[in-house]
DNA sequence: GAAAATTACTTGCAAAAAACAAGTAATATG
DNA sequence: CATATTACTTGTTTTTTGCAAGTAATTTTC
């Protein structure tokens, strides 16, 4: 009798994404990426979610390595650590603002703004624009440090 | 000094949707009752993945909880017990299905089917209209069991 | 109608991961 | 040169998971 070989967490489209993002605190850190604009270190350990900072270093190195995240050494203060956002985390926008969109339907504590369900729902690609717009912005702001 | 109160896994959409299926074993049941027309206790036991017993337990529990899933008892085979998808995870379909074309395009060994990714790109609406027939269809088989 | 089989769990224990607290190393500041 | 920032690492406790076995309610088989 030979065991049940377990499925790598690749193949499945579920299963691949649940491998890369697929914990609470991967969802955190990604929305601090890509909605509001956050890159060092120390934003992300500063979030209401209390995130461990021994935790924190793990979920970064793990998004680095799927590459989520790029790491890179502030070259004003090179203390601090930059992660920038790829491609491949920005391409989750679209998904990741239809979760939010369910989320503000079905949360009766939500703090999603009316606005953002309506835009999303009016124009989903020119929402996704905005905030590539967003990110964008806040790169070139920081993009001056880091080379 | 006061110590950081930390928020609750509400009010943030992107923090409810991480409390409610951030983790991944929820994202798998979800994907089987929602995509793969499964119902009963003992197929979500036979995913490929391999889940543990009593970790499905707990997570059919918490989706029953946050109204994901609802418990039945099948009246044909009183032993067995059917999770039929409510509104609120039916809802979920239009972000999971952006989920997994982003999971095609960046997952090397994905075994996503083209044809998907370009139906979802061409018709988002139909393609989730589609897959909300499908559940309908299992659901319509099922439910002459459950009364 | 009793015995065996299904089915959906529960329980106990070991291993892994997360939370918490503290420490360290590189750089920057005064 | 001493102190402060910043990004981690290390050690320890607590929680969660994984695995194996057990149980209870049916249902099927003989």
């Amino acid at each position: 009798m030979t065991k049940k070989a377990k499925a790598p967490w690749i193949g499945c489209p579920v299963r691949y994404a649940a491998g890369v993002f697929g914990d609470k605190w991967s969802f955190v850190i990604l929305r601090d990426v890509l909605l509001h604009g956050k890159r060092y270190y120390g934003e992300f350990l500063a979030s209401d979610e209390g995130i461990a900072t021994n935790v924190l270093a793990n979920r970064l190195q793990r998004l680095e390595d799927s590459e989520m995240l790029t790491r890179h050494i502030d070259q004003h203060k090179r203390s601090k650590v930059c992660y920038m956002p790829t491609p491949k985390s920005r391409a989750l926008l679209p998904a990741f603002l239809g979760m939010m969109v369910w989320s503000a339907e079905h949360d009766e504590c939500t703090e999603a703004p009316r606005s953002f369900i309506q835009a999303f729902r009016d124009n989903p690609k020119e929402t996704v624009a905005w905030y590539e717009a967003e990110i964008d912005r806040v790169n070139l702001a920081v993009q001056s440090q880091i080379v």
